[in-house]
DNA sequence: GCCGTTTTCGGCCCGACTGTTTTCAGTCG
């Protein structure tokens, strides 16, 4: 018996939705299949010990039919019928803006088209207008988008829109008709990769702020132009997508919500909405009987009409967020008291300790832990043992001034874990600080067997309190050393080290699917932002947004500890040592 | 295909835009 993991199920099932999209079969069939896989996604239960499938709303007799043969034997064959009656390359079509299902089963049918290099010789020899339901526009700028999308990449990590998004946002403040703005979209949601920009805007003068935004925003060409939205694609190297939403002021927070997605929370809100005979468009929630029309100051208050606590944007997802307790407080900034990890001119940061503290003092937050590299690292100035000793002192000199005000700096390290296994200072070293963290900067490429032996030798070193960026990856740039995470958090849980979540976005490491891992195992982990500037303290923001995508619970997060937490917590040390 | 204090049929989330039509289907978010 072979059976598949339910992670493959949902793969599957959500396949043949694809193929039956193509298919051109009836669109709430298709839905069904999806749902179905997100109900057995959503289900907290292994394979195992779900004893009927149908008991799960979502799921019926058909794709209980489905899941139950995928479980005995590894196959579908409903996926195997439907993979041999049309070529899997036409899924490629689909990511074609513009085309559906319906579309490529025309395309299919009619041209033999299967893929998009044979739609785009079907496009060059016209005959893809010759189609109802296509023409000459179509037929262009499909070429257009197939010769764009030989180069283009679909997504693009979070950190390179974040920051196009903030100089977007600067422009649009200057913007004199534009009474508020936001941005929405998967950006807003914290998703790692995200596809285009979304603003929602509140004017009473749409044409006037359109118009400004031509002027003042680089914009490369415009897509589509009307009274509530206008699309650009902007001048950068991959011609980033943005969409700007023009909304009436008392919309604005209903057009925000809804433009903030996931569209399947958008779905579960809106079902919801109509048991309550309500009915939410991104104008306003309408109620069915009086014809009543409400709209809101705040998300706070759209979420409280509904009986909801506030759902933070990175966790609406559409499934758990619905199931959580009256009693589960989604994290927020104001939780966070402290940063545990940043750096200073003493190593590779730009400003120093004083600078540093200021600044977390002026977020409000009650203490800080300044950890610079470790000597190994010397394309980062890190400190030798003379240094750090001397760093420590104008710590506590510093401390003389910042504790009276109710705010204490931490002398910690972030210690190099070098290649054979040994950590980068000797014990008698590592106890005169107050919080090590331990990480690996080099040899990326060794075998996961090496890499499991150095992060086992950190994580089993009695003053080592944190394991930074576990994975090492930079998103969309680098996929980091070969780990095995469940090994390294059932080595966290046993030594009582805690796992860092970095906050950086670059980074987001670990990410919102290990934290959600994490809080099953009852592994404590810190959000921190690796700062090397003051501003990159502000990424905290982001740490916050991906521990909540994570659903971790504030009481597993090691900064939102009370300093004197903190520090009775640095006194007791790690759990004691098994020897194997 | 799923579901049911409007239960075994007839709904299923909502509205805008585009390109194609001449009143609308398909796609998108």
């Amino acid at each position: 018996m072979t059976s598949l993991h339910k992670k493959a199920i949902v793969q599957h099932l959500e396949l043949i939705a694809t193929y039956l999209e193509i298919k051109g079969e009836n669109s709430f069939k298709i839905a069904a299949y999806r749902k179905a896989a997100q109900a057995l996604e959503n289900d907290d239960r292994s394979m195992a010990l779900i004893d009927d499938v149908t008991k799960i709303a979502g799921i019926g007799k058909g794709t209980a039919q489905v899941i139950l043969e995928l479980q005995k034997t590894g196959e579908s064959s409903l996926l195997r019928e439907l993979q041999s009656s049309i070529p899997a390359s036409l899924l490629q079509l689909l990511k074609l803006p513009g085309v559906g299902g319906k579309k490529i089963a025309k395309l299919y049918q009619e041209l033999h088209v299967v893929d998009l290099e044979s739609l785009y010789e079907a496009c060059q020899s016209e005959q893809v207008q010759k189609l109802p339901g296509f023409g000459k526009k179509t037929e262009e700028k499909l070429m257009k988008v197939i010769e764009e999308h030989r180069v283009k990449p679909d997504r693009l990590p979070l950190a390179y829109m974040l920051s196009l998004s903030e100089s977007i946002e600067r422009i649009l403040t200057t913007i004199p008709s534009i009474l508020r703005v936001a941005t929405a979209g998967s950006l807003r949601r914290c998703e790692e990769m995200v596809k285009d920009l979304d603003f929602v805007i509140a004017t009473l003068d749409p044409k006037a702020v359109s118009q400004e935004i031509l002027e003042k925003v680089a914009v490369h060409e415009v897509i589509g132009q009307g009274e509530t939205k206008m699309t650009v694609l902007l001048t950068d190297d991959d011609h980033v997508s943005v969409d700007f939403r023009f909304v009436k002021p008392e919309s604005f927070i209903t057009t925000l919500h809804h433009f903030t997605g996931s569209k399947e929370h958008n779905v579960r809100m809106r079902q919801l909405a109509k048991q309550r005979n309500e009915k939410i468009s991104e104008y306003h929630v309408e109620q069915e009987e009086t014809g009543e029309q409400l709209t809101f100051d705040t998300e706070e208050a759209f979420f409280k009409h509904f009986n909801l606590p506030y759902i933070p944007p990175a966790m609406r997802l559409g499934n758990r967020e619905f199931d959580l307790s009256q009693a589960f407080n989604p994290l927020q900034i104001k939780d966070v008291r402290s940063d545990l990890h940043m750096h200073t001119t003493y190593s590779d940061g730009a400003f120093t300790i004083e600078e540093m503290a200021i600044a977390a003092q002026k977020k409000g937050y009650e203490y800080i832990c300044i950890t610079d590299h470790s000597k190994s690292l010397r394309v980062a100035n890190g400190l030798s043992s003379e240094r750090l000793k001397k760093q420590r002192q104008e710590i506590d000199r510093l401390n003389e001034q910042f504790i009276p005000q109710g705010f204490k700096i931490f002398a910690g390290v972030e210690m190099d874990i070098l290649p054979d296994g040994s950590l980068d200072y000797d014990d008698e070293t590592l106890s005169s600080l107050d919080f090590v963290i331990a990480a690996i900067h080099s040899s990326f490429n060794q075998s996961e067997e090496q890499i499991m032996h150095r992060l086992k030798q950190a994580a089993m070193n009695p003053f080592v309190r944190l394991i930074a960026h576990p994975t090492g990856r930079i998103i969309g740039r680098r996929a980091g050393y070969p780990v095995n995470m469940e090994e390294l958090m059932r080595l966290a849980k046993r030594t009582g080290t805690t796992l860092e979540l970095n906050s950086n976005p670059n980074r987001l490491d670990l990410s919102s699917t290990w934290i959600r891992k994490a809080e099953e195992m009852g592994i404590k982990i810190a959000i921190n932002t690796d700062a090397h500037s003051i501003k990159m303290l502000d990424d905290m923001s982001i740490g916050v947004a991906t521990a909540n995508k994570g659903f971790i619970k504030s009481s597993s997060i090691l900064n939102t500890m009370t300093r004197a937490e903190f520090e009775n917590f640095i006194k007791q040390g790690t759990n004691t040592i098994e020897v194997e």
